[in-house]
DNA sequence: CATAAAGTTTAGCCTTGGCTAAACTTATTA
DNA sequence: TAATAAGTTTAGCCAAGGCTAAACTTTATG
């Protein structure tokens, strides 16, 4: 067993914060994401992105309200506030460089898109960059 | 805003899945390394390593019994059992490549601890394969 | 315009993963 | 050997994030 790296509680600590705003970095990409393609974001459309129930996504929707990162009123279409428009251009972008980066390693586009949805909301600025830069000479 | 990859509801149910066993994985990890370090580990170990309470590990590693991965009798030490050395190692090995891989990109020390922490996740092994041929050659 | 279909919200449930506090057990020390 | 310290377990709490079912609202259709 080889162990060159050193863990530390800090580690756990930074992992946890990034999975608490998992989910409204997953939130608001779909959102931006939907608006972009079909002009409007209803609940029914969440569900589909996500495959998962609709009660799940109205419950999720309302925690994002209560983070002030979109608006919607009762049975009415869903926007980003400014700052989940900002939340979701950050995000995506982080995404988009991740994906890019995985498939010019040689990860196959499907294991791309999937490895990228979960490790996205691990990468560091300064890792960030580094892939960045990578993607730009290969 | 560029997206060059598709999202689908199996990225986020892969996703899901692989954080279901996140824990199991971080604890099995941390009990082979305090093991190897140490020669036996205690809940109290566990908690400095995670930086969590004793409940918290104590509750944790219940389900660890239950799922098989380790063996602990009332105010004993804790012990993986033969699967959860095994997870332990796969899970080991799969960390250590990320973090080589990352450091070799240029990502500085510890920022690549805290990112792989998450990351290592997330990576399927094709992925891994690639990070690995990375390494050996560079 | 009434009915049906589709979409949304609420209620209540479950598991997970964290906490504090209290009670219990073991190890250490004077 | 008794007292103290350290470690462990249990109880009960919380929020998150999923579900089903039922009730509500909007949209589409005949």
């Amino acid at each position: 067993m080889k162990i060159s790296r050193s863990s530390s509680p800090e580690n756990f600590s930074t992992t946890k914060t990034r999975k608490n705003i998992e989910l409204f970095e997953d939130y608001v990409e779909a959102i931006n994401e939907i608006n972009f393609n079909k002009g409007f974001v209803k609940n029914v459309d969440l569900c589909k992105y996500f495959g998962v129930s609709n009660a799940t996504v109205c419950k999720n929707i309302k925690r994002l309200i209560k983070e002030e990162l979109v608006e919607s009123e009762k049975y009415r279409s869903i926007f980003l506030t400014k700052a989940g428009k900002i939340l979701a251009e950050k995000s995506n972008t982080r995404h988009e460089v991740l994906y890019k980066f995985l498939t010019k390693l040689g990860v196959p586009i499907r294991i791309a898109e999937i490895d990228s949805e979960g490790m996205e909301h691990h990468v560091s600025k300064e890792t960030l960059n580094i892939m960045k830069k990578f993607n730009n000479s290969n």
